[in-house]
Order: structure tokens, then sequence, then C-alpha cells
DNA sequence: GATGAATGAGTTTTCATTCAT
DNA sequence: TATGAATGAAAACTCATTCAT
């Protein structure tokens, strides 16, 4: 491991459980075996050690779903693949997903390219899985929702799982499967239980 | 307005806008009007002037659930009657819950009571959803779904929504019908999906 | 001495002996008896209290030169006492007017208003300066010679003469005398040595 | 242009336009188009960088001035040839000249040897111009003037006028006649300006 | 000779908090 | 109750210098 990588290692993992404001790099220094200098040296200022963190992530997170919703199979084959990967990643990353999660208002805030840079990243995200519903939509895999706006919601879950188990205030128990199921029931067109439902009007 | 009313909402919005430990006492007194020693009378910490601001909202949170879900009607009926609830309360309390969320994570760290008074109430709030949802499969208005996991279900939908809204990241449509319509086509028992679903194949 | 009182003086003395840059905040606040965050809470910032510092000087020495020269007899005579006073300014403000001499340079970088206020309080000065030389050469206590750059030749004695005083590179004995003697021969136009050579073509 | 050249160029134009203590050793590295390491491997420290700037340059004028004071003609010449000289050589060294001035108040403190280098070669720089004014008494075409506080004096006007034009607050307008002019009225015997004088009384 | 990663002491500045009035 | 001057610990950041390559 370089010192660059025990510094960003040692940095997620403070800025995580501590805030980027609650983190001083004097610690992150310590913890990352270095004298904060180096830090400087590599990093320009403590901002940018958070914007690489970031980055580095979110770039990572966008190849994964992108690899995901490019498989073979319906839209909501893509759509769940895309839902599987999120949950992977999640349990991959978690210290680095938490720091995004935490610090991305106060990167928002910031002047200039970094906002609309992160703006790019996640409508990014949001596209890929809009692709998936449209996808899905057209091989009558999902019901003709609209598409930007499901999968808005479909992001609201998985980002909302994630604040909430990061927080720490409640326990969540594992619920993948139950997690599928609430949009399966909500989104696929012939869900096992739609099937009972075609079956009872008879066609 | 009292100093100390002056205080609170000072406070209330400096913190949603640059974060508990972006914003120093003295911005807050300067945008209180007094001085800063008034804010140390008032209360005691900085710290504790940010747990008043979260105690009390989320005291006014479990109030008002509470009476949406003790309401007449299925339990299907109360569930949506919090939902728009929820989305009332966010409109009107954008600057406290943004603080809520970005500082609940230090919060919880916190030593000793604090911690778990917040756990507390945030269990009271998944329990009141749980009690609509059980209510629902009790009086067939909602599907037999594990209670408490779907209402955590949608508490993440809820969650992540204001996220993602108050993140700035993105763009948020006005999408409450959709966000109501995704939950029921996932909960609701037969009725409405099911009559389109009939519409379709009864043609 | 109040508090501000005792850190101007002992600034002032920091930065004459050291420099701006030299002098650390923390040795002015050991020197002058205060904590180093009072220096902040009464100067916003290490500049701004190289600002006041230069700002009275600038301030009292123009008020000073005015004086000198609004009083009454010829225009040599007023600009007789500008010379006396300064000299007498020089050695009762010793170490402000190093300082003002050490960073001016930097100060006349530093953006917007600040330069131009400098600017306009040395300006001021050579003003004042000119319009004793347009007096004398008008009342014929003065040769008649270009008056604002006469008035620049004899502000670049005084800055000349304070320079090599205060760099401490070269022993400048005693010369007040010799001083007015040099600008005498060079601007008075009846200067007794003038009578003597006046006498010898003798009218 | 060697490396060593272009460090010494790249140092003086920045210590000449932000200090001494204001250019860091990264900034010139950078400018010179070299690695840090190597100024260290050229110079053993920053100061010793300064000292080669100051060193170069003061030498080279004394040698200048030497040569000026050393040519054919009466003391008065000699004198106006030195005058002429540093005029030329202000201008052909500017950035060299504004480090010497910026940083000479530093130098005479710094310990030992330093100090008394730089004290003798200004004493140099003074008993040239002496002994021009010892001349010219002697042979009739300088008053019957101190000559050592004259010299003093014809210093602090190059000094002083050095100073004004690189603070950069006035705007000083070409003026060698007119500086010459006052040298002569002040210093030389009777004949340009009694010329003057005679013409005048003589009509 | 030349490099640039690494260092750690030192700098300015911020800020929650105290306390005499 | 209200004030704001005063504090000092801690923060981010700078920088001359060293040294292994």
């Amino acid at each position: 491991m370089t010192k660059r990588e025990a510094i960003l290692a040692a940095a997620t993992m403070l800025f995580a459980r501590q805030g980027y404001k609650g983190a001083a790099v004097s610690e992150i220094a310590e913890q990352a075996n270095v004298a904060q200098g180096t830090i400087f040296h590599h990093f320009k200022s403590k901002e940018n050690l958070l914007i690489s963190i970031c980055d580095d992530l979110v770039q990572s997170y966008i190849a994964g779903i992108r690899e995901a919703a490019s498989g073979p199979g319906s839209g909501w084959e893509a759509l769940e693949r895309v839902l599987k990967f999120n949950e992977k990643f999640s349990s991959d990353h978690h210290d680095s997903i938490t720091v995004v999660f935490r610090e991305t208002r106060d990167l928002s805030r910031s002047p200039g390219q970094i906002n609309e840079h992160f703006c790019g990243l996640v409508n990014q995200i949001i596209d890929v899985k809009t692709q998936c519903i449209e996808k899905g939509i057209k091989d009558g895999s999902i019901r003709p929702v609209p598409a930007q706006l499901t999968a808005l919601l479909v992001h609201f879950l998985l980002i909302g799982k994630f604040h909430v188990e990061t927080e720490g205030l409640l326990e969540v128990p594992e619920m993948n499967a139950e997690f599928l199921e609430f949009c399966r029931r909500s989104l696929a067109a012939q869900a096992p239980s739609a099937v009972l439902d075609e079956d009872k009007c008879g066609g």
C-alpha cells in the first residue's frame, strides 16, 4: 500500500465515522502513519481529499450499474441486477458511501465545477435506472409507468435504505428479498401474484 | 418573537445550510440579532441548541403521524394519510428536517442518553407505520406482507426522497401522486390496481 | 493602556524589527501580554493590524506637515518648517515609520481599496511640499524651479535618509543643519551664499 | 542558460515582487523549471540564494561607480558620471536592486559576517562619492562643503528615488535632468548656476 | 548533477465558552 | 436577562530542508 492509498483509506474511515469537519487532518495522518505534510503533498487541501474519495466511489458505482444494466434479458431483469449490484456495492464500500452521503450537501455548495461535476454523475445514475425501466416497459416486463419518476422512486428506496442503515438509530435486519419483492409488486408486469390476478379475470 | 425564538430560528437556518459544525455560534448570534453570550444564557452549549431543534421537530412529527394514523377508515387509508401528512410536514419544516437528517449521525454517537432518546423516537415512527400496515392486513385493505419490514421500506422511501430533495444535486419534480401510486401498487390489496387489470383483460 | 493599544504597540515594535512576515502573531500576543485570540478579536486579521498601524501613522504625518506648511512667512520658511517637522516626526515615530517603509511594497500589492487609499495619502504628502515650493517661487523666496519635480526630489532626500538610517548598515551622524543647508543652496533664492554671489555681480 | 542561472533569475524576480519571505522555494523552482532539490544542490539554503543575489549586485555596482569616479576631468564631472551611472544601473538591474533594498534590513540582522560584509560594501560606496567631492573641492569644481556628509546626502537622494520608484505608490516621471540640476545647484561651484545668476543681474 | 516524496515545526486563523459588568 | 471582551486549544495549511534514488 502506497502512502497515498494509506491516506485515502484512513480518511475514508474517519470521514465516515466522524464526518468531514469532525475528522482532523492530524488524526488522518496518525491513522495513516504519515506526517501531516505528506497529506498536503498528495492532496493539495483537505477538501481535495474528500473530493478524491467521493469521485473515486461515484465513478466505480456508475461503471458497476452500467455493466449490470447492460446484460441480457428483460428490462425487469436488468433492473433486478442493478438492485442486486447496489446491495453488494453498499456492503463492499460501506465507509466510502457513508462519506459521500454525509458530505454531498457540502460538496454541492462548493463553488463551480465540483457541484456540476457531481450533478452530472448523479444524473447518470438515474439515467441508467430510467433506461432499464423504459426497456422493461417496451418488452412487457414492467408495467407502463412514467419511467423517469419511477426510476427516482427506486433511487429514493436505495438512498433511504442506506441512510437509515448507516445512521445507526434503527436496527435494520437483512431484507434483500423483501426489498426486491416490494419493487417487483409495484413494477413488474407478470409477478407471481399478478399471474393469479390475471387467472382470476380469466381471459 | 422572543430572543430565544430568534436564536432557534437563526440556528435552524444556519445548521441546515452549513451544517452543525459549519455554523459558528457568532454567526447565529449575528443572524438572530443577539450577543453571543445570550445564546449561552438560553442554551447551555451549542450542542444543546442542536438538541432542542431536533427534539422539538421529532416530537411534533410523532404527534402528527399518530394523529394521521388514528383516524377512521381502513389501514391503507390510514397509511395514505400518514404519507400525505409526511409530505406536508416536509415542506412546512424543510430546514429543521434537514438539520435532523444532517446531524443525526453525530447525535447518535454522542454519549449516553441522547443516543437512546433519539433511538426511541425513531422507533416510535416506525411503529406507527407498522400498526397502519397491520391494521390494513387485518381489514383486507393491504396485501399480506411482513408488516414491520414493509413499514421500514416505506420509511426508506420517505427518507430517501427527503435526502435527495435537500441534497440539491438532482432536480426532483412534484411527484406526490406517483409516490402514492408506487406504494399502492405494491401494498394495497386488489381494488384500485386490480380494477385496471380487470379493465385490461376484461375488454 | 487598553489591550488594543498594547497590541498596536507590540506589533509596531516587532514589525519594525523583524518585518511583517517575520513577526509571528504569537510573538505579538506574548509581547502585548494578551492571548492570541484577543488580537483577532480587535483586528480581524494580521494584515488588518498592519494596515491600522500604517494608516494611523500616515494620517498623523499628513496632519503634521499640513500644519507646518500653513504657518506664516515665506514659502521657503514653510518648507523649512516642513523639513524640521519631518525630522522631529522621524525620531518620535521611529518604529512605526520603519514599519510603513518596510511594508509599503506589500501593501501596494494588496487588492483594491488599500492600494488606492495609500496612493492618495502619499500624493497628499507630495502636494503639501509642492504648494510650499509654489508659494516660495511666487513670493521670491525660492528659485524658479519646476515645483512638483522639486517636491519629489526633496521627498527622495527625506525617504532616502530614513531608509539609510533605519537599515543599520551605515552609521549616520547628526546632520540636520547640513541637510537644510543642502536644500537651501539648491532651492532658496536669497541664501547667504547667494547674497554674496549677488553682491559679486553687484547691479 | 544553466540551471543555476535560471534559479538566480527566477529568485530575483520573485524576491523583488513578493519579498524574500513571501516567495516560496517551491515557487522559485517552478518558475525556474527545476526541481526543488536542485535549488538546494546549487545554493545550500534559501538564505544563501538571497546572499548570492545581493552580493553579485553590490559587487558589480561598486565596480561600476569606481570606474565612473576614476575617469578624467574635475571632481564635479566625476560625481556627475557617478550619478549617471547610477541611473543606468538602476534601470538595468531593477529587480535585483529591489531585492537588495527590500531585504537589506534582514540581512543586517543576521548573525556575524554577513552583516559586516555588507556594511563594508556600502561604506565603499559612500567612500567613492566622498572622494569625488573631495577631489571637486580641491580642484574648485565643487563648493567647500563637508565632503562625507554631502556624499551621504547625495546617497539619500539616490536611495530615496529608487525606493519611491519601486514602491509603486507614486507615479515618478522621467527627471534625470532635474535630478542633476538639483545637485549641481547645491554642490557645483560658481560656474553653471553662477552664469545664470550673472545673466540675471548683469542684464 | 538532478529529482520529488516526505517531513514536522511553525503559521495564521477559528471558535465554543467564560465572566465581569 | 443580556452583553461582548477575552481566552486558549485546536484547526488547516505552508514551507525550508533532507534524502533515497
